[in-house]
DNA sequence: ACTTATTTTTAGACTAATCTAAAAATAAGT
DNA sequence: ACTTATTTTTAGATTAGTCTAAAAATAAGT
């Protein structure tokens, strides 16, 4: 595989659910920074080489194949970030540009005694699970903060954006994976959000509320 | 720089004395695998990057930029090799080909974090010194095992061949860099060698003799 | 110096991935 | 159902890197 097939590869599964939901040639061109004549071209590569399901003008899904080829390069994706933040000082908002670099690297050797270094981490530094060797991973239960009720304590475990200016507001507001929330008030106006945390009280707007992950409740 | 470029960089670095001797366009393309129209096409790109001195018919040598490109990538190679045997239990026959991949990794921050993740090593697995950021480093004086005199200690410092055959051979008769030799016999028929380190004595053929660099004394 | 051999460059073609522009298929609107 | 709009595919070009075959330059041999 080609590292543009890889790229296309992870695309198509982060557009579907586990890529096996189908998904359109715009969909996929899009996500790719390319045009739609360059997605149908790629994808059809992908079929002949049997990754992916393809029926002109239906859109396209992965196969078994290609869903475990994926999530192997999400599985090196997501273990070097972990490394990138645990060892090398990296912060969560710097590490994905040299993650889609590392992911590309081949080696079964490099990524299982990476794998084993980190003492095999099961999310990484955004709360996303982490695939083993055969491509199995957690999923936890979890919601959108926006979608919290009032009067419960919930856990932050992920973020949906990643974004280097999302992740340093939250940086800068003392919110990481762990930190605990009371959603304290609702304001029907705008949808924002009153939070208690840390000791402190914040408000958040619903932009940042459908943002972060929580736990189902705690 | 594309990948390739970065390669073609680093072949005319290691043909010519740290790329500062002119080499010759056949050579370029044997080292890099390819074919002398290849290795023209590509020769004429880095000079019209300024990578490179280049006159027709008269063979290559790097400009000063060049040499500082070259030393980046070597630096990048051998920091990862280091990695991989101090951290990821790779043994020095096995790092080559996933350093190979993994200096093409471009982060200022990646490599001067690793850097300093492996406490700023001089020298990497095969005992080839390590360029700081600017390029430099220390090149200690050594010579080739088969030059040596008869009843002076020596220590291996390094290796002229890194092929995963050599490089066993060495571990199955426990030879490794740090490794005190005398030599007791030189065998006038062949120019083979005996040794005696570890208490043990081993002959070795004139060839492996003239891989193993040894410092020019102790 | 002149012929032959070798090296190097040029010319033209191929593959992977991309693009623009045009054609074909599907979806939407009345 | 028929027209219009949107999506998707095809056709033809382009760029990076490679190749083979032929031409040009340099080196060697007598
Ligand atoms: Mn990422
Ligand atoms: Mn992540
Ligand atoms: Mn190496
Ligand atoms: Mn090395």
């Amino acid at each position: 595989m080609t590292l543009t097939e890889e790229n296309y590869i992870k695309g198509i599964y982060h557009l579907g659910k586990q890529g096996k939901e189908s998904v359109s040639t715009n969909a996929v061109a899009k996500a790719m920074k390319t045009k739609a004549s360059s997605a149908t071209d790629m994808i059809k590569k992908l079929s002949d080489k049997q990754l992916v399901n393809y029926v002109k003008y239906q859109g396209v899904s992965l196969t078994a194949q290609g869903q475990l080829a994926a999530k192997n390069i999400i599985r090196k994706h997501r273990l070097w970030e972990v490394f990138l933040v645990e060892k090398l000082n990296f912060t969560w908002d710097e590490v994905h540009d040299v993650a889609e670099q590392l992911e590309h690297i081949k080696s079964e050797k490099l990524i299982n005694e990476l794998d084993a270094f980190l003492n095999f981490p099961k999310y990484d530094p955004h709360g996303d699970p982490i695939p083993d060797k055969n491509g199995n991973f957690n999923s936890i239960d979890k919601i959108i903060l926006a979608n919290a009720e009032l009067k419960k304590i919930y856990k932050c475990v992920g973020v949906k954006d990643t974004s280097t200016d999302f992740l340093r507001y939250l940086d800068t507001n003392k919110i990481a994976l762990g930190t605990l929330f009371e959603v304290i008030h609702k304001e029907p106006f705008d949808n924002s959000l009153k939070l208690m945390y840390n000791n402190t009280e914040l408000v958040v707007s619903q932009h940042v509320a459908k943002n972060i992950f929580v736990s189902i409740e705690l």
